[in-house]
DNA sequence: TAATGGTCCTGTTTGC
DNA sequence: TGCAAACAGGACCATT
């Protein structure tokens, strides 16, 4: 699943490829994938035709292309969500098309040539595009849609104790409180499970009883993980292929409790328990990461 | 206002 | 062996 290092990777990916590059079609195969675009796919294609894509960010899980013409004062953004299997490949015109390609472009190159083509391909269509107009909030531009998702822990003007402070003003249990993106943003279910077992807190723990060093270690170890995980996956792709797929070689090696149910825990040895919260699962350590004695609601 | 639980999707895995 | 049910989960939305 595509989270924040997986989504930065992209991002690295599409600032290198499509950059500088305009839109000379747009093809929607599948209506869903721009469902959150109101207006509609037609629309969305019209916006876009003869754009340049002038920049590529990110905040959090969300992932933006500005377009617009080049100096645009104003560009807008086309918004892209992988959801939970979204991709974003930029391949020759000729390549064959995958079987869940939902969103087709054919690019432009600044001389006029004919580009590859950028394609989103999305398994489970969680996934989408949308265009729409940047806004300012803090004095950085964010697409409407991305206005209310906070800065996540590698942005460089996260605020570590404005984040603690505003976990433990929550009144909720702790996992949720990460997976909140209005909070922190960028921490899924995978790096929240990590980053619960290595803070040794339970995610049922109440925000709001959490010690600031807790909620502090909490969200350090959230950073960390994450960056962990974004060198890793940064080194994985290719030139023309801006792979995507979350699944990168971390998963494999460097999990120490999503996942694991039933493996020894790598600190004390006891079983990894696998729980069901938020319809979700969960994974952690008994003894390092114990629940909660009293839960109220 | 903040918290909370259900829902959307489809390919894969599990269980009978 | 074959089919159905369970599972995966980020964001959104209605309800409390």
């Amino acid at each position: 699943m595509p989270e924040l290092p997986e989504v930065e990777v992209v991002r690295l990916g599409l600032a290198e490829h499509v950059v500088g590059r305009a839109f000379a079609a747009v093809e929607v195969r599948h209506l869903r994938a721009v469902r959150r675009h109101e207006a509609g796919p037609d629309d969305l294609a019209a916006q876009l035709v003869g754009a340049t894509v002038l920049a590529a960010r990110r905040r959090g899980k969300y992932l933006w292309l500005e377009v617009g013409r080049p100096g645009d004062p104003d560009p807008r953004a086309l918004v892209v969500h992988l959801g939970m299997s979204g991709q974003m490949l930029v391949e020759a015109p000729d390549a064959p098309d995958e079987k869940h390609l939902r969103i087709r472009v054919r690019l432009r190159e600044p001389d006029g040539a004919d580009g590859p083509e950028l394609r989103f391909v999305d398994q489970r269509t969680f996934g989408g595009w949308a265009v729409e107009p940047q806004v300012e909030v803090d004095g950085v531009a964010l697409p409407w849609p991305v206005a209310h998702i906070a800065r996540d822990p590698l942005d460089a003007a996260f605020d570590l104790e404005a984040a603690v402070t505003a976990l433990r003003g929550r009144r909720t249990e702790l996992k949720r409180a990460l997976l909140d993106q209005t909070l922190v943003s960028g921490i899924g279910n995978i790096y929240a499970d990590e980053a619960l077992w290595t803070a040794r807190l339970h995610g049922r723990r109440p925000t709001d009883k959490l010690t600031r060093a807790q909620a502090r270690a909490v969200l350090e170890a959230a950073e960390g993980v994450m960056r962990a995980a974004l060198v890793q996956g940064g080194t994985s792709f290719d030139a023309l292929y801006v792979n995507v797929n979350g699944a990168s070689g971390y998963f494999d090696r460097s999990l120490q409790a999503y996942g694991q149910a039933g493996r020894a825990c790598s600190r004390c040895g006891t079983a990894i328990v696998r729980e069901t919260f938020m319809n979700r699962g969960s994974a952690c350590c008994p003894v390092c990461q114990p629940a909660p004695r009293a839960r109220r609601r």
